[in-house]
RNA sequence: CGGGACGUGGCGCAGCUUGGUAGCGCACCCGCUUUGGGAGCGGGGGGUCGCAGGUUCAAAUCCUGUCGUCCCGACCA
């Protein structure tokens, strides 16, 4: 077969930009740092849209919209905030011709507006929580950019929530972490994540505590995958989000703010990826089951219509292909770039023998089976493949992560996935020296992998890596 | 922003050293033959060589500047 990507262990930068433009996901923009997100590559966004948006429902949040510019000086009222952000802002300055009177930047996140509405919506303690999600897209000048991973423009997901008390407020950060993000990642994307605490050097910019779910891609870099942040009051007293509470005192609210973006999807594809193209897990996949006419013949047409309609019915997500002026070949090919979980392939020879072929792409493998017996066995491949997705990324970060004794030695071992090493033989001087070599300490964890209040409990776990 | 590499039809590249006005593979279009892992043969369309200056009778080739891309580093979802 002809060579259509370059291989992982060649070049696995390459690679990945290899995939990314022969499965059609994205191509850059005209203007530097922006990124086209083709319809192949949108819809395995939307899906994960989809499950994201569900999960944060349940957990009480409501969408809504806030503006794209925001008066510059809405910035400036966070003195650390500002400081991470100013060297990334588009501001615009004329209007209709015009020079503004006030400049407005283009939002990188949106903390700062929504704390100016907060501020309005809340009045009482009986306002408390207030929930709020909003997707939309983002702008930070990056100066180095990756399609997925880090473009100027990206879309994302941005909670930011107000709570009467600093437990509260802890508590829903956390529960975004495991059961927002940590169950989304593990349970639809397959990705085992490390969840745990930022260091101080690593944290958001205006944050008190920054919250991490870290993967490990197939290069043995680390990508944090998502956030969440407790903001600590810091917003509420720049904003004046403040209450009345039952003691009939006023109190300054305590903010969280927590988010996931398009960079998931540069996730998924070095999670999952192999040397032929994306494998995308059947709980995320757009396209679940790919019906393909192999090539025409007696009742072949018709079969492949019933069994699209028939997965349909049992609610698989299929995609019917029946385009046997296009060589098969090809759009086999096409079908694993594109990572579809499970092909059925029909064509006379099958259908003589009252069976179609399918093909499994986390294993490549194919199986026959009878016209029956379709919907029941796609069903169960899906489930399968799904498992083994997540085992297989499962024993690769297990065998990538690597308990270093001392800090020459995790620095060592992060040159090939994670390293492990007592925060205690860390500890900020280490951390300073590990990032002088490109490694950067992704999170702290727990003896027993729970997420830690604070960098200074006593038997932390450091986790080193080279990261994106 | 520092270091390195590179910008030539949609994609990947050759041509540049030794200036003379553009070529190959893939893709695309048409026809026939094909169709069980990126089909074969024949015919055809498409680029002025990232951009702007300069040198020259003449520039894809030489010089300067600029923009962009990729890799490595500093910073981030």
């Amino acid at each position: 077969m002809a060579r259509v990507l370059t291989p992982q262990a060649e070049d696995f930068p390459r690679w990945y930009q290899d995939v990314i433009a022969k499965a059609e996901l994205a191509e850059n923009g005209p203007v530097r740092g922006s990124q086209v997100i083709r319809p192949t590559g949108w819809a395995i966004w939307e899906r994960m849209v989809a499950e994201v948006d569900l999960r944060i429902k349940d957990a009480g949040a409501e969408n809504a919209s806030f503006p794209l510019l925001i008066p510059q000086s809405y910035l400036q009222r966070e003195a650390e905030h500002v400081e991470g952000f100013a060297p990334e802002l588009a501001v615009v300055t004329i209007g209709g011709g015009k020079e503004l009177d006030e400049p407005a930047v283009i939002r990188p996140t949106s903390e700062t507006v929504i704390g100016e509405f907060m501020a309005k919506w809340v009045q009482s303690y009986r306002d408390l929580p207030l929930l709020l999600n909003q997707w939309a897209n983002v702008l930070r000048w990056e100066k180095r950019t990756r399609l997925f991973l880090r473009s100027s423009e990206f879309h994302w997901q941005e909670g930011h929530t107000a709570h009467a008390t600093k437990d509260d407020a802890r508590a829903y950060a956390r529960r975004i972490l495991h059961d927002v993000y940590e169950d989304f990642m593990v349970n639809v994307l397959a990705i085992p994540v490390v969840v745990g605490r930022k260091t101080v050097r690593e944290r958001f910019a205006g944050a008190t505590d920054t919250y991490t779910l870290e993967g490990l891609m197939r290069d043995g870099k680390a990508l944090q995958m998502g956030t969440s942040h407790e903001l600590g009051q810091n917003f509420a007293k720049a904003f004046d989000i403040g209450f009345l509470g039952g003691d009939g005192q006023q109190h300054h609210a305590w903010t969280t703010s927590w988010g996931v973006s398009t960079r998931m999807v540069g996730g998924l594809i070095m999670a999952h990826g192999d040397d032929n193209g994306l494998r995308v897990p059947p709980a995320l996949a757009p396209v679940q089951a790919y019906v393909i006419v192999v090539k025409d013949g007696e009742g072949v047409a018709e079969t492949a219509a019933q069994l699209h309609e028939e997965l349909k019915a049992a609610g698989v997500r299929v995609k019917l292909d029946t385009r046997t002026d296009i060589p098969f070949g090809r759009r086999a090919v096409d079908a694993e770039l594109r990572g579809y979980p499970v092909r059925i392939e029909l064509g006379p020879r099958d259908l003589k023998e009252g069976n179609v072929t399918i093909a499994r792409r986390v294993d490549g493998s194919k199986t026959p089976v009878a016209v029956g017996a379709v919907a029941k066995a796609v069903v169960e491949a899906l489930e399968a493949d799904q498992k083994s997705l997540h085992d297989a990324a499962l024993a690769y970060r297990e065998a990538h992560t690597a308990d270093a004794a001392t800090l020459a030695e995790a620095i060592e071992a992060a040159g090939d996935g994670f390293a492990r090493l007592p925060w205690a033989d860390c500890g900020v001087e280490g951390e300073n020296e590990a990032n002088a070599k490109g490694v950067s300490v992704r999170c702290l964890v727990r003896a027993d992998g729970s997420v830690p209040d604070s960098e200074d409990e006593a038997g932390l776990v450091a986790y080193l890596a080279r990261s994106y």
